[in-house]
DNA sequence: CGCGAAACTGGCCGGGTGGCCAGGACTCCT
DNA sequence: AGGAGTCCTGGCCACCCGGCCAGTTTCGCG
């Protein structure tokens, strides 16, 4: 992967508001050392609208069970998320059930698959 | 939600490349009608990157495996992935442990996670 | 035609998982 | 003071999981 430090940055514009890319489009398309991909080119990255983004707000989700969640990910298991949390296998156990709950997962491993998906977690 | 035609467009940088992100925002820093968000704000849109890293090859996993990494990425259990793909428990065991041996994983979750970050499933 | 790879199946078993019951401690809010 | 919420802990138990052993068939390749 060779990057020349002087290329231009490329970078796709990808917004369903043509308003939107129209006024981006115009304050973009004169800037030194960056240019808007063509069609079918590659680029280095992406404009995203936001507003179409789906993320009401985070689950609530408690600190405590954010830790486990984040272990689970890890696919560590309750022993070792006890053992890296201080806290008991039980009291682990307790936390994995309330994020099963909220999650509305069958099982640990579809917990942190819902878990990324809706951006919780990042893997 | 009032839209001002005439205020900045708020824009996400959202790019975990440093150097990359310094790049874009040195040159979006200073364009009138433009302003990237504060950490915390709401952006009318993001700037991505568009990784076209990683996915050397993907780890050779088999079809059947393959079938099986996607029930399990569903938080299917083995009792019913077999009855999803019409074979017994113990052969879905038998690739599962296949799975965890070719993904480097301790467990069924570890090997979703691993999977989905090597891009072999989608999330 | 052998030979390996892939797919499939079975039994067995220790340990992990998840659901249920129960309790106590703490902080924040009404 | 009385909740509500979070966090912590214990026991019990049915079930699931993963690893071990063993075997079968089918397929393609040299």
């Amino acid at each position: 992967m060779s990057e020349d430090k002087t290329a231009e940055i490329v970078i796709a514009l990808e917004v369903g508001d043509p308003a939107l890319a129209d006024r981006l489009a115009a304050l973009l398309g004169n800037i030194p050392g960056l240019r808007l991909a063509a069609p079918d080119e590659q680029a280095a990255a992406a404009i995203i609208a936001r507003d179409s983004r789906i993320m009401p707000e985070d689950i609530a989700l408690t600190q405590r069970e954010l830790d486990v969640l984040a272990l689970m990910a890890e696919g560590a298991s309750n022993k070792m998320i006890a053992r890296q949390l201080g806290i008991s296998v039980h009291t682990v156990k307790f936390h994995v059930g309330s994020l099963l709950h909220k999650l509305d997962a069958t099982g640990r491993t579809d917990a942190v698959a819902h878990a990324a998906r809706r951006g919780v977690i990042e893997l």
